[in-house]
DNA sequence: TTATATGCAAAGTGTTTGCATAGCA
DNA sequence: TGCTATGCAAACACTTTGCATATAA
């Protein structure tokens, strides 16, 4: 992997920022710092830096894929009415399956994907009434 | 909502299925009884049928959408390798996290999406090399 | 009868890709 | 120097939508 100006500023970009940012968000801020950096690039080095471990993608279950410039395992919570993804500070206990159960047989168990749903503070004062999901 | 022709031919495929087909695999059923139905008409009619909850989506992340004809709460089972969804017959604990804690204050708590991942039995005895994931 | 649902095709959205050129190592 | 990465635009995969017509109630 070469370790080009747009690779640094994507990533440093993405470092910047609190939150998951999609790749056309990051796109636009990349942009202004190298005006003629295509969505094209943007997409093709976020992708090579999650294989490389570097960052992580949150793939959104029916939206755009989100960037997380952290490197460590982490769950998020997403909110049902505005679609906002906030990394969860808290400590989750993971689901617990009994893997020896026959069904589990001839089966590898990798593990969960894992989403706390709900509505974030803004749209929960919203009353939650304009939730669309 | 009309009971139409189409809206009972495709609510009768998906039943009688046992794995959870797209869109796109549930209209080339469909067609074989309803030659001139159209993919529109498939969509609009499965989007319908998930608000009334008849039949559930099952919105994969990165993926075409699934249907399932089945009412209740389940989790599934997905194939890294290959993209299978399998419903999981097993009994799975929720995790657990302390929605008291300071952090989710103003959050609405509606509940977890949550998905087992793995390798199927075919993908995994063909050693799990082919994964792509 | 009449408003909702359909078929068709076009448009949308998010993402990927082919190719000639630019630029890192 | 040599090969990977870039910019650009076209292609893609999946899904949604506008519109005139058909049809359930």
């Amino acid at each position: 992997m070469r370790i080009t100006k747009q690779k640094k500023i994507i990533v440093s970009v993405l470092s910047k920022r609190e939150d998951h940012p999609t790749a056309t968000e990051l796109y636009s801020e990349v942009k202004e710092i190298i005006p003629k950096i295509s969505l094209g690039t943007v997409y093709r080095n976020l992708d090579i830096l999650t294989k490389k471990g570097m960052i992580q993608v949150i793939d959104v279950a029916g939206k755009e894929k989100r960037y997380d410039p952290k490197k460590e395992k982490h769950y998020h919570f997403k909110c049902l009415s505005c679609g906002a993804l906030e990394d969860i500070p808290v400590a989750i206990k993971p689901p617990e399956v009994d893997i020896h159960d026959a069904w589990f047989d001839g089966r590898v168990v990798e593990g969960f994907t894992l989403e706390m749903i709900g509505l974030c503070p803004i749209c929960a004062t919203k009353r939650g009434d304009s939730r669309d999901a």
